[in-house]
DNA sequence: GCCAACGTTGGC
DNA sequence: GCCAACGTTGGC
Protein backbone atom coordinates (compact mmCIF):
# COMPACT_ATOMS: atom_id res chain seq x y z
CA UNK A 1 0.00 0.00 0.00
CA UNK A 2 0.76 3.35 -0.67
CA UNK A 3 0.81 6.95 0.21
CA UNK A 4 -0.14 10.14 -2.32
CA UNK A 5 -0.77 13.40 -2.47
CA UNK A 6 -3.60 14.84 -4.63
CA UNK A 7 -4.30 18.76 -5.49
CA UNK A 8 -7.52 20.41 -5.93
CA UNK A 9 -8.74 23.77 -6.33
CA UNK A 10 -10.51 24.64 -3.07
CA UNK A 11 -13.22 27.08 -5.56
CA UNK A 12 -13.26 24.18 -7.33
CA UNK A 13 -13.86 21.20 -5.00
CA UNK A 14 -12.88 21.86 -1.51
CA UNK A 15 -12.38 19.19 1.14
CA UNK A 16 -15.96 19.98 2.26
CA UNK A 17 -17.62 19.08 -0.63
CA UNK A 18 -15.54 15.81 -0.36
CA UNK A 19 -17.53 15.75 3.38
CA UNK A 20 -20.62 17.16 2.27
CA UNK A 21 -20.92 13.89 -0.14
CA UNK A 22 -23.36 10.65 0.12
CA UNK A 23 -21.09 8.40 2.74
CA UNK A 24 -18.19 11.14 2.03
CA UNK A 25 -17.00 9.74 -0.87
CA UNK A 26 -16.78 10.76 -4.13
CA UNK A 27 -14.96 10.09 -7.98
CA UNK A 28 -11.65 12.46 -8.73
CA UNK A 29 -12.16 13.04 -12.02
CA UNK A 30 -9.97 15.93 -14.30
CA UNK A 31 -6.92 14.21 -14.28
CA UNK A 32 -5.62 14.95 -17.79
CA UNK A 33 -2.02 14.41 -17.60
CA UNK A 34 -0.28 10.73 -18.05
CA UNK A 35 2.17 10.84 -15.49
CA UNK A 36 -0.62 11.46 -12.72
CA UNK A 37 -2.66 8.68 -14.65
CA UNK A 38 -0.11 6.15 -14.55
CA UNK A 39 0.13 6.74 -10.89
CA UNK A 40 -3.45 6.20 -10.40
CA UNK A 41 -3.58 3.30 -13.06
CA UNK A 42 -0.12 1.47 -12.21
CA UNK A 43 -0.16 2.00 -8.89
CA UNK A 44 -3.08 3.19 -6.78
CA UNK A 45 -5.07 0.31 -4.90
CA UNK A 46 -7.59 0.17 -2.60
CA UNK A 47 -6.99 1.18 0.68
CA UNK A 48 -3.96 3.61 0.30
CA UNK A 49 -3.80 7.27 1.90
CA UNK A 50 -3.73 10.39 0.01
CA UNK A 51 -3.16 13.71 1.46
CA UNK A 52 -5.96 16.49 0.38
CA UNK A 53 -4.06 19.19 -0.57
CA UNK A 54 -5.14 22.84 -1.86
CA UNK A 55 -3.94 24.25 -4.52
CA UNK A 56 -3.97 27.76 -6.26
CA UNK A 57 -5.23 29.62 -3.75
CA UNK A 58 -4.57 32.06 -0.75
CA UNK A 59 -2.76 29.41 1.13
CA UNK A 60 -1.53 26.14 -0.60
CA UNK A 61 -1.83 23.75 2.23
CA UNK A 62 -2.51 19.86 3.32
CA UNK A 63 -5.88 20.01 4.55
CA UNK A 64 -6.63 16.50 5.26
CA UNK A 65 -6.60 13.09 4.84
CA UNK A 66 -8.31 10.07 2.73
CA UNK A 67 -8.19 6.94 1.17
CA UNK A 68 -8.62 5.38 -2.20
CA UNK A 69 -11.93 3.27 -2.36
CA UNK A 70 -10.57 0.95 -5.08
CA UNK A 71 -9.08 0.84 -8.19
CA UNK A 72 -8.51 3.38 -11.66
CA UNK A 73 -11.24 3.36 -14.34
CA UNK A 74 -12.77 5.44 -17.30
CA UNK A 75 -13.45 8.88 -16.10
CA UNK A 76 -16.81 9.75 -17.96
CA UNK A 77 -16.03 13.19 -18.09
CA UNK A 78 -14.00 12.51 -20.85
CA UNK A 79 -16.91 11.85 -23.23
CA UNK A 80 -19.09 14.35 -22.87
CA UNK A 81 -19.19 17.37 -25.09
CA UNK A 82 -20.79 19.08 -22.49
CA UNK A 83 -17.73 18.62 -20.16
CA UNK A 84 -14.71 21.23 -19.24
CA UNK A 85 -12.39 17.78 -19.47
CA UNK A 86 -13.93 16.61 -22.96
CA UNK A 87 -11.40 15.13 -24.61
CA UNK A 88 -12.81 14.46 -28.42
CA UNK A 89 -9.65 12.58 -29.55
CA UNK A 90 -9.92 10.14 -26.42
CA UNK A 91 -11.03 6.31 -28.01
CA UNK A 92 -14.20 4.94 -26.40
CA UNK A 93 -13.33 1.36 -26.66
CA UNK A 94 -9.84 2.40 -25.01
CA UNK A 95 -10.56 5.08 -22.81
CA UNK A 96 -7.19 7.50 -22.31
CA UNK A 97 -8.31 8.91 -19.12
CA UNK A 98 -9.19 7.16 -16.01
CA UNK A 99 -10.00 8.09 -11.98
CA UNK A 100 -10.40 6.81 -8.84
CA UNK A 101 -13.18 6.77 -5.94
CA UNK A 102 -11.93 8.31 -2.80
CA UNK A 103 -13.42 8.39 0.79
CA UNK A 104 -12.69 11.72 3.31
CA UNK A 105 -10.72 10.34 6.36
CA UNK A 106 -10.24 12.92 8.45
CA UNK A 107 -9.67 17.07 8.41
CA UNK A 108 -6.50 17.83 10.10
CA UNK A 109 -7.11 21.06 12.83
CA UNK A 110 -3.71 22.01 11.79
CA UNK A 111 -3.47 22.41 8.32
CA UNK A 112 0.22 21.92 6.86
CA UNK A 113 1.12 24.83 4.27
CA UNK A 114 3.04 24.84 1.33
CA UNK A 115 5.08 27.48 3.19
CA UNK A 116 5.63 25.23 6.01
CA UNK A 117 6.94 22.21 4.16
CA UNK A 118 9.02 24.49 1.84
CA UNK A 119 11.06 25.02 5.32
CA UNK A 120 11.32 21.65 6.43
CA UNK A 121 14.55 20.20 5.15
CA UNK A 122 13.34 16.53 5.66
CA UNK A 123 10.83 17.45 2.91
CA UNK A 124 12.98 18.92 0.26
CA UNK A 125 13.00 15.70 -1.84
CA UNK A 126 9.08 15.74 -1.93
CA UNK A 127 8.44 16.95 -5.90
CA UNK A 128 5.54 19.22 -3.99
CA UNK A 129 7.66 21.70 -2.54
CA UNK A 130 10.30 22.06 -5.60
CA UNK A 131 9.78 24.65 -8.20
CA UNK A 132 7.71 24.68 -10.74
CA UNK A 133 5.95 21.82 -10.07
CA UNK A 134 3.02 21.00 -11.64
CA UNK A 135 2.12 17.57 -11.42
CA UNK A 136 -1.29 16.90 -9.47
CA UNK A 137 -1.22 13.67 -8.45
CA UNK A 138 2.55 12.87 -6.33
CA UNK A 139 3.83 9.39 -4.52
CA UNK A 140 4.65 10.50 -1.01
CA UNK A 141 6.96 8.22 0.69
CA UNK A 142 6.33 6.81 4.51
CA UNK A 143 8.87 9.32 6.01
CA UNK A 144 7.35 12.28 4.32
CA UNK A 145 3.72 11.13 5.19
CA UNK A 146 4.74 10.34 9.03
CA UNK A 147 6.61 13.69 8.75
CA UNK A 148 3.69 15.46 7.51
CA UNK A 149 1.48 13.96 10.05
CA UNK A 150 3.31 15.02 12.65
CA UNK A 151 3.28 18.73 11.60
CA UNK A 152 -0.10 18.19 11.12
CA UNK A 153 -0.68 17.40 14.80
CA UNK A 154 -1.99 14.21 13.89
CA UNK A 155 0.52 11.58 15.68
C1' DG B 1 12.89 13.01 -34.14
C1' DC B 2 13.76 17.96 -33.33
C1' DC B 3 12.19 22.02 -31.53
C1' DA B 4 9.40 26.34 -31.60
C1' DA B 5 4.94 27.70 -30.38
C1' DC B 6 1.40 27.28 -27.45
C1' DG B 7 -1.49 26.12 -23.40
C1' DT B 8 -1.89 25.08 -18.55
C1' DT B 9 -0.57 24.92 -13.74
C1' DG B 10 0.00 27.06 -9.66
C1' DG B 11 2.91 29.92 -6.46
C1' DC B 12 3.42 34.46 -5.46
C1' DG C 1 -2.66 39.31 -12.58
C1' DC C 2 2.08 37.92 -13.57
C1' DC C 3 5.10 34.73 -15.08
C1' DA C 4 8.25 30.55 -14.65
C1' DA C 5 8.03 25.82 -15.46
C1' DC C 6 6.88 22.35 -18.20
C1' DG C 7 3.78 19.19 -20.94
C1' DT C 8 1.78 18.86 -25.57
C1' DT C 9 1.29 19.77 -30.41
C1' DG C 10 2.52 19.94 -35.02
C1' DG C 11 5.49 21.55 -38.95
C1' DC C 12 9.51 20.24 -41.01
Amino acid sequence: MSYWLMKSEPETYSIDDLVAQPRKTDHWDGIRNYQARNFMRDQMVKGDLAFFYHSNCAEPAVVGMMEIVGKAYPDHTQFDSQEKYFDPDSPSDNPRWLMVDVRFRRKFSNIVTLRAMKAEKRLSDMRLVQRGNRLSILPVSDREWRHILKMAGEV
